[in-house]
DNA sequence: TTGAAAGCGGTACCAT
DNA sequence: ATGGTACCGCTTTCAA
């Protein structure tokens, strides 16, 4: 009465094999399509199909992976998960090409502790990740541990400047640029003040400022006044509101990022001072804070699904070598005068 | 000249038994910590050790896997990992009880497609492993695809009502009962409008407003005003504005989660009607939108991490079999008038 | 106290 | 055109 003489549940190849009445070698030929480099009749070619198909045959992977040392996971280090939604569209990005070419993720979050990262690190080379990405939710210089050797790594976010692995970051001094060039379009040449301090000064950010002093310059604008302040509302408003009470007026506040443009709504609106009629803002992040603003916020946007796209497809690509800073595009809103006004939507506007 | 003959990098436990002059059973028992099972003189266990470090030896575990048929892998289908944080805030709850027992989680997005779900369950199961959560960013009735038989699974924040899964559910009706509770606390029993719709109508959600309404009424008080709407910032500003417009004026307003109480904002302070001085407000989500509201909002909290955490718990436990819901807390703000006025945090008031 | 040997479910070399 | 067999690295039964 016997079926086919496995124990458990799922049915093996051999199974199919038998059914099938051929070898386990012929089986394995057919059911991966390499039966051009066997020659294999197409009789027994659809016996075998067919008998896969009747039992409901799937591969156990984990015994493929040991055979052959690709598991076709992709470990994934990050440093928080929850934090905001821009890890998760790393992920999200990472995620989409790598399903692409048959891979699947494995995560890991280490709350920036660097012991976690180590044990995360072991624990997915132990698990034989065909690669790890790094993935920092805040662009930043990192340290990468030990015991990487033989695996193949891509920074996502981050960069530790002493390691060979290639590195996907955002063109930040580009996006200073496409800011500036922005402002130009829109006639705002004059009364531009910038909030919020240009943190890392390394070759990470810092530039985005540069970018943005440099571009203006090649069209002989300055910028009227820079204040400086941490990346949060409460700073913004803070320094934005001190600079109005001392009479100044702008006509464009360039954010640092979108939770200070939030703070900068505020100063404005106390004042009260139209935006876009008499102020025009535009800032970076291009997150989802800026979708909910009022008007919406025009916001030079951190490309994070493409920086994840693109981290996997140079981790799975063994020619590539190469870091790979990424554009970042100008995500259109409400808060800037023409010629960037027009709504995506229809939204109130103002009296 | 040859060390102990392993061809590629990695010491195996093969090379570790030899280093030590045991047979590899002997060092499997002993780097399990199995060696109570097993006799062991200490001097060999010392040995064993020794050799296991001195080769830096880390267990394939894959070959584990597929030795003892578990992979300590936990798969997480989920339909936006990149859909606000709230994906992102259950995938770090369930990472956290994973690791806590030794697990990792694995990550597939369906982007809310049948198809993709049934592909990703197949890879998953094909990868033999430990369980399945199937996690949803908006609490919803789901269907759970074939081919689960002899997987654990546990849905998070969404059910599948003919399945003898599991599932972990926020309790909406215990929410609601929280809000009125924080409305009475705060004296706030008349001018009550709640804006929003209940949507699902299943025993999901839908009774948020159930609850609300039943533990008003069990103090003898009533809604004054009841406005549908879909849960958006624009369309909630739509009906709250309107039905001011008309005359209305509320002494609390109960949104039904956080995009709608932003909304709620607009209109009220179009009138300007000012939040909590005339008009107290009250939502749900407990999501990062409300901490960047100003003054920040009272939101009866979604418990993601939380519950990302507890289908961990139950998913691993053999002897789980029940659904949980679980308690949403009240996030407090400076939108609820005293005595939940009490700020956090040092922040500016309005005039 | 310890070791030999048989798999777990595939893959791939080498015969036939 | 197809099948035998060794082996990937580890666990576990059984014998010594």
């Amino acid at each position: 009465m016997s079926r086919t003489g496995t124990r458990s549940g799922k049915p093996t190849l051999t199974d199919v094999a038998a059914r099938a009445g051929v070898s386990a070698t012929t089986a394995s030929y057919i059911l991966n399509g390499r039966t051009l480099e066997m020659r294999i009749s197409s009789d027994t070619e659809e016996r075998v199909q067919l008998a896969a198909q009747e039992l409901g045959y799937r591969p156990n992977r984990t015994a493929q992976s040991l055979r052959t040392a690709s598991t076709r996971i992709i470990g994934v280090v990050t440093d928080y998960v929850a934090g905001g939604m821009f890890s998760a569209r790393i992920l999200a990005g990472a995620n989409a090409a790598a399903r692409q070419q048959d891979h699947v993720l494995m995560i890991g979050e280490t709350d920036g502790d660097t012991r976690t990262t180590t044990e995360l690190v072991h624990e997915f080379v132990d698990r034989q990740v065909d690669g790890l990405l790094f993935v920092a939710r805040t662009t930043s210089s990192i340290r990468l541990p030990q015991g990487l050797a033989g695996t193949r790594v891509v920074t996502v976010n981050c960069i530790d400047t002493s390691s060979p692995y290639p590195s996907v970051l955002p063109d930040d001094r580009g996006g200073g640029r496409r800011a500036a060039e922005a402002l130009i379009g829109a006639g705002l040449t004059d009364g531009i003040v910038v909030v919020g301090e240009d943190t890392t000064t390394e070759a990470l950010a810092g530039v985005r400022v540069d970018g943005l002093v440099e571009r203006l310059a090649e069209d002989g604008v300055r910028v009227a006044a820079r204040l400086e302040c941490p990346w949060n509302l409460d700073d913004a408003y803070g320094a934005l509101a001190g600079w109005l009470d001392r009479g100044g007026r702008p006509r464009a506040v360039v954010c640092l990022n979108d939770r200070v443009a939030w703070g900068v709504y505020h100063a404005l609106a106390d004042v009260p001072l139209a935006v876009p009629g008499e102020v025009s803002v535009i800032s970076f992040d291009g997150s989802e804070l800026g979708r909910w603003m009022r008007p919406t916020l025009a916001s030079v946007a951190l490309p994070f699904f493409e920086m994840g796209q693109e981290a996997v497809r140079i981790l799975l690509d063994p020619a590539e070598k190469e870091s790979v800073v990424m554009d970042m595009p100008l995500l259109p809103g409400d808060s800037m005068a023409a010629p960037f006004a027009a709504p995506l939507s229809g939204v109130e506007r103002e009296g």
